[in-house]
RNA sequence: UGGGGUAUAGCCAAGUGGUAAGGCACCGGUUUUUGGUAUCGGCAUCCCAGGUUCAACUCCUGGUACCCCAGCCA
């Protein structure tokens, strides 16, 4: 159990266990029904970090014991969302790899009298069982003989069984306060086809039995997971004391809260509804807190384990601040990536002191920092800028009639007067440029407003995909996803799918890894900056 | 309702008897050709009530709130 530190814990742990030559080794085992999310990376990450730390191993182990809802396309799924994340995990292995060490340890039990068949139907069962108030009362074929439940058990494993009429129960203690105690179910017939082991199995073992022994069996020391299999614990150590003898080699099952981060869904059913319901795109939509799905979006390796590092590792439930998650990502984001300028709402700006043909190039540094290179920038008489920036109500940012404010990067102008649409809608802006202001001020002229801007003539049209969190107060966010026709620099031509960039004074954005292409410029947005236009 | 857990700021989270770390968020100052970044400052007496002690977030007693378990899911 975690009590402080876990770190300090596991490795008090650790060097009792190393005393018995012993490493300490975990596993990150997920089940291969569905693609992997934000939750697993925290998952993937304790076990991986808390492995490098004690120099350990962490192993991959798909828990994949039920074949009905199992399928291979997520084993490839599952490890090219690890391979991406950037986390080592030594070992594939597989659950069904043990189905054969199983079923002797089966049988074992039953030899020993702690394990029996039991006739009785999924709701006599569930009777039986009793609840939170009453004990449970021991099913009639509780007392059946060595012999028979072997022939039985047999006649299961060789098919001869219909689904539902037999199964094979452990003998513990219908009377235990802890339900999970009360003869659970270690076997189950299921006649439909693995996807790794084929028609050969015709009965299954339960979660339970399968992964103490799995753990056993491949060394490890630490099986850690989350909470919800707290009182599992006490079947994982009975299976283990009733089938291996050496107590100091048995795993120490220790549960970690779960990471849950507001605003997101994570729900293998929720997201599916959402896709059978066309209110998302896929697995992989940028919404979603999928590894996939972040991945499309542009959230980095770096800042989803740096998301799982800042956060900790506790017992208590949590609910993180969704902030946590778009500090993770922009403090990644910042030194790293390029910033170019684009806009979203483009309205045209005349120059109009400026001859017809005007041009001039201006070299403009990557980052202001740190050295990312430079790029052309064209300054003519015609040039887009944001609308949001057009402000009447004289804000000190922004550009209103009769006032200055500085093209980034370049020079200071005045806005002179508007145009305007018969339906008052605004057509375009008109002014002039001091050219005596280039990266100096202009005399007595303090400027607070500073705004981007793209050339008319030097400019590609380029497509921006907006989003909000999908939830909203706890209920599916019918505005998180909006997409714009804009207009950026040329020099998206030489970037590739999954670049990510800063639009400066508005925020990160990422290249879509499937749309984006020489001709097609599709940006997602990662995340805003702190404050923007 | 039985059992198993958890409670420290708006959200995470250190802390194991010596007088409440840190991060996010928020608010304010400085720098700044991004309302960005950086930087400086502000922001809690620890679920409640008793008790033990020179001293309690830490120990004891009694409450309260929330989470998990009654799949032939994991």
């Amino acid at each position: 159990m975690i009590k402080k530190n876990i770190i300090d814990y596991l490795s008090k742990d650790s060097k009792f266990r190393s005393l018995f030559k012993k490493n300490f080794i975990t596993r990150f085992s997920p089940e291969p029904n569905g693609c992997l999310h934000l939750g697993h990376v925290k998952s993937i990450w304790v076990n991986c970090s808390l492995a490098k730390v004690l120099n350990g191993n962490c192993y991959i182990r798909f828990d994949d014991t039920n074949p009905i809802k199992e399928n291979k396309i997520y084993i490839t799924s599952v490890l090219e969302d690890i391979h991406w994340l950037g986390l080592k995990l030594k070992n594939i292995n597989y659950a069904s790899n043990y189905f054969n060490k199983l079923f002797e340890w089966a049988l074992l039990l039953i030899k020993q009298g702690k394990a029996y068949i039991d006739d009785l139907s999924i709701s006599e069962i569930k009777q039986y069982r009793g609840d939170f108030k009453s004990v449970g009362y021991n099913s009639p074929y509780r007392k059946r003989n060595i012999k028979d439940n072997i022939f039985f058990f047999k006649k299961m494993y060789k098919g001869f069984v219909k689904e539902g009429k037999k199964v094979l129960r452990a003998k513990i203690d219908m009377n235990s306060k802890n339900i999970n105690l009360r003869d659970p179910i270690m076997y189950r017939i299921i006649n439909v086809y693995h996807y790794r082991t084929g028609n050969y199995w015709k009965i299954y073992p339960s979660y339970d039995f399968t992964h103490g022994q799995s753990d056993m069996l491949e060394g490890i020391t630490h099986s850690i997971c989350t909470l919800e299999f707290e009182t599992n614990r006490y079947l994982y150590q009975w299976f283990l004391k009733n089938i291996f003898n050496d107590y100091f080699k048995y795993p120490k099952q220790i549960e970690f809260s779960r990471m849950n981060i507001s605003f997101s869904l994570t729900s293998k059913r929720k997201i599916k509804l959402l896709i059978d319901k066309n209110f998302i795109f896929g697995w992989d939509d940028p919404r979603l807190s999928t590894i996939s799905g972040m991945r499309r979006r542009g959230y980095t390796p770096t800042s989803l384990k740096n998301l799982c590092k800042i956060t900790g590792i506790t017992r208590s439930n949590n609910n993180i601040d969704i902030h946590l998650q778009y500090y993770a990502i922009r403090s990644d984001l910042e030194n790293k990536v390029i910033r170019v300028m684009c806009v979203i709402n483009p309205i045209k700006l005349i120059l109009t002191n400026l001859i017809v043909d005007y041009e001039e190039i201006i070299t403009v540094k990557n980052h202001p920092f740190i050295e990312m290179g430079a790029r052309s920038m064209y300054f003519n008489r015609e040039i887009w800028i944001d609308l949001k920036d057009f402000n009447n109500k004289q804000n000190l940012f922004r550009l209103s009639k009769g006032k200055n404010v500085r093209l980034r990067h370049s020079y200071i102008i005045k806005c002179k007067k508007f145009v305007f649409f018969k339906n008052e809608q605004i057509k375009e802006i008109q002014g002039i440029v001091y050219l005596n202001s280039k990266h100096k001020n202009l005399e007595g002229k303090i400027l607070k407003g500073v705004i981007h801007w793209v050339s008319v003539k030097h400019s590609v049209p380029v497509l921006i995909r907006l989003y909000n969190t999908l939830l909203h107060k706890n209920i599916v966010n019918n505005n998180s996803f909006f997409f714009t026709d804009s207009i950026g620099e040329p020099i998206f031509s030489h970037i590739k799918p999954e670049t990510r960039v800063q639009f400066e004074r508005i925020g990160f954005f990422c290249a879509d890894r499937y749309d984006f292409n020489k001709t097609n410029f599709v940006f997602n947005e990662i995340i805003s900056l702190k404050t923007f236009i």
